[in-house]
DNA sequence: TGGACGATCCCCT
DNA sequence: GGGGATCGTCCAT
């Protein structure tokens, strides 16, 4: 499968948000590949007042009005990170928040990365490895490092997937937010079990 | 220099 | 379904 070149992200923010849906996100770990596919993202853009963005570029979303096809990766709630995905040609600080994500391949490390331990309650712990975006960046082990790495590079990459038919996408307001609930900017495959909640 | 707040998660009820 | 954990960032003193 083919790594996605750098002007899949340059385009209209909305549009790489619906296309990143089944895609494969990549992350070479300790000599090994973890792979999962994107089942859920949220757009941000520009004049966003959900958006990190929105007051104007800081040290802290310094990554976000660079080009398109960088990760943005922030801290949150004092304990989790969160992955963007930068879209557009730069300047305008608008990206792409990767929610959640269906594991294929490193479920066993995911899960170490995650603290889900063999003895564990097994319930649902496969569909708790990346329902969430804290959560997925936990088990890519992908933390304050990862902010600002190219997608064009080996390290954390995303390679083309299934054309998803616009019948198997949700779409829905955005979570956990207060300013732009209004906008219907988030976007979902339908039924997948690893997408972060119902709506 | 301090305080309010957050694109969340987990555990408890 | 609700609240506590926990700390970096940003803006107001």
């Amino acid at each position: 499968m083919q790594k996605l070149p750098r002007s899949f992200y340059l385009r209209p923010t909305l549009q790489v948000a619906k296309d990143l849906l089944g895609k494969y996100l990549v992350r070479a770990y300790r000599g090994r590949k973890l792979i999962c596919k994107i089942v859920e993202v949220e757009a941000y853009r520009k004049d966003d007042p959900a958006s990190h963005s929105f007051h104007g570029k800081t040290k802290r979303t310094e990554v976000m009005f660079g080009e398109g096809g960088y990760l943005y990766v922030y801290f949150t709630y004092g304990m989790h990170f969160c992955a963007n995905v930068v879209t557009g040609r730069g300047g305008r600080g608008e990206a792409v928040l990767i929610r959640a994500v269906e594991p294929v391949e490193g479920v066993k490390v995911m899960r170490k990365n995650r603290g889900i331990g063999a003895t564990e309650k097994m319930g649902d712990w496969e569909k708790n490895l990346t329902n969430g975006p804290a959560k997925l960046c936990q088990a890519f082990a992908i933390g304050r490092e990862g902010n600002g790495t190219d997608l064009l590079g080996d390290e954390i990459f995303i390679v083309d997937g299934d054309k998803l038919p616009t019948s198997m996408i949700g779409r829905s307001s955005r979570i956990g937010i207060r300013n732009g609930v209004e906008k219907q900017w988030r976007f979902f495959v339908k039924g997948s079990k690893w997408v972060s909640r119902k709506s």
